[in-house]
DNA sequence: CGAACCGTTGATCTCGTTCAAGGCGTGTGG
DNA sequence: CCACACGCCTTGAACGAGATCAACGGTTCG
């Protein structure tokens, strides 16, 4: 487990916030190697997958190969929204590192008995469109440096609400490559700007690990204000739902 | 009615898509003047709006003045979706022009027991988020001409969709400072590009009218695909209704 | 052992920004 | 009715953040 190996480690039951009531309606839990697709471009999902451990994202090519990751997916995310609706999705989904995925029939998701299902979906795909917004002020009003902060911090965030950061470092293994296609730059400018991020002493970055070295300074620089991470209305502490077991592995 | 003056009229009565089941929740209907804040950055949600003529915008501004515009919309479109949940939205509505808008109480979308309801505002939904993404491939991948042809190809769909444009040219009154902001760009920037995009026989831009010289030149040119404006699932026509009355005024 | 991927660095270029100014149309108050 | 302000569009000149092109070293993996 490579979390153990430097640091305090992970509390090793990741609460899934928002998912709980939807985790109830996995039917097969898959393992996935990293790269694989869970969903290709155009395609209409045949299943729903939630996210249990590692990461994917979704992410859209254009015809001459320019690539633009459009969301990260952490543990307890749904991966492809439209499975809701059966519609085709205008994105592939493909994960970043090897994960072990939920899949939910389409037909559970849109049923129009569960209240309680429906409520979690709502909440959780106006949190993706909140998230959605956030890396557009980005991509249009911040530069490199606060993009990279921005999305440090946002990740620390959501990793930290189901138990996978603590509370200034977390565990991933994306490349400069995927924060380049995340964040609109080229990973040779990503690469220089993770430099001057490291020199100001707000961030390591190595081994698939991110250290915050100074929080509030590195929240300062992004303009980070995680208000929009928070769901709307608070969740009953009796709605969190932990697994049953540890993440087998997490890279 | 400025439609009148030059090139074919518009429909009188503009068919509002999806949102016919949202449409007849309106509770109350309203006219506001340009640059009114229909909700402020922070708020919660009093009531919902839904627009019935004229534009909106999503915006958000930084805390050092730059703004950026998070989405536009057209008719028939819903301003607040955290009005479903009752939750904060971290982001403004303004009126981009002269707008009336329809009030919906935030009781009636989240009505439990109207299926319709929902069904019609997760496909809003939906749309919204995959317009979002569209946006977010633009700001992080395509080019300033890129950008602005795909704007405008987007809007000529959307308001198609409800009636409001030609195959060729629609109303809309967006100044060049608003597009920059919705685009990631400065306004002097939008203005040049706009030039070459008159230079190379696009687009006509001038009182309030956008006229495309060639549309798929300009689709061509944007990269455009349709596809991620068409609700999944196509809605049989009997779903879609039509204003009883005529738009009062476009600007 | 070679291929592929990833991070790194240097040199150069360019797209879009910044700063500054002027013109035009419209509304407004003296 | 004119003066003035203001919003919007336009233009020029200089600058700079980030892109592009090219190359190299380290690690992993077949």
């Amino acid at each position: 487990m490579p979390g153990a190996r430097e640091g305090p480690p992970l509390p090793m039951r990741p609460v899934l916030g928002e998912a709980g009531i939807v985790l109830a309606a996995i039917e097969r839990q898959r393992m996935v190697p990293a790269r694989t697709d869970l969903l290709r471009q155009g395609e209409t999902p045949a299943v729903a997958h939630i996210l249990l451990t590692g990461h994917t994202c979704r992410f859209r090519t254009l015809r001459d190969g320019r690539r633009q990751i459009l969301a990260i997916l952490v543990p307890g995310d749904l991966c492809d929204l439209e499975a809701v609706l059966g519609a085709r999705a205008d994105y592939g989904v493909s994960a970043l590192t090897a994960c072990t995925v939920g899949e939910i029939p389409c037909r559970r998701l849109a049923d129009d008995t569960d209240a309680a299902m429906r409520a979690a979906l709502w909440r959780h795909l106006l949190q993706d469109a909140a998230i959605a917004r956030e890396w557009l002020v980005g991509m249009g009003r911040r530069n490199a440096q606060e993009r990279l902060a921005h999305l440090f911090c946002e990740l620390r965030v959501r990793l930290e609400a189901v138990g996978l950061a603590g509370t200034d470092f977390y565990e991933t293994r994306i490349t400069q490559v995927e924060l380049a296609d995340a964040l609109g730059l080229t990973s040779v400018h990503v690469n220089r700007t993770l430099q001057e991020l490291r020199e100001a002493g707000l961030i390591r970055l190595a081994n698939g690990r991110l250290t915050i070295l100074d929080v509030p300074a590195l929240e300062r620089l992004a303009g980070f204000d995680p208000a929009y991470l928070r769901p709307g209305r608070a969740l009953p502490e009796a709605e969190r739902i932990s697994l049953t077991s540890p993440p087998a592995a997490w890279r």
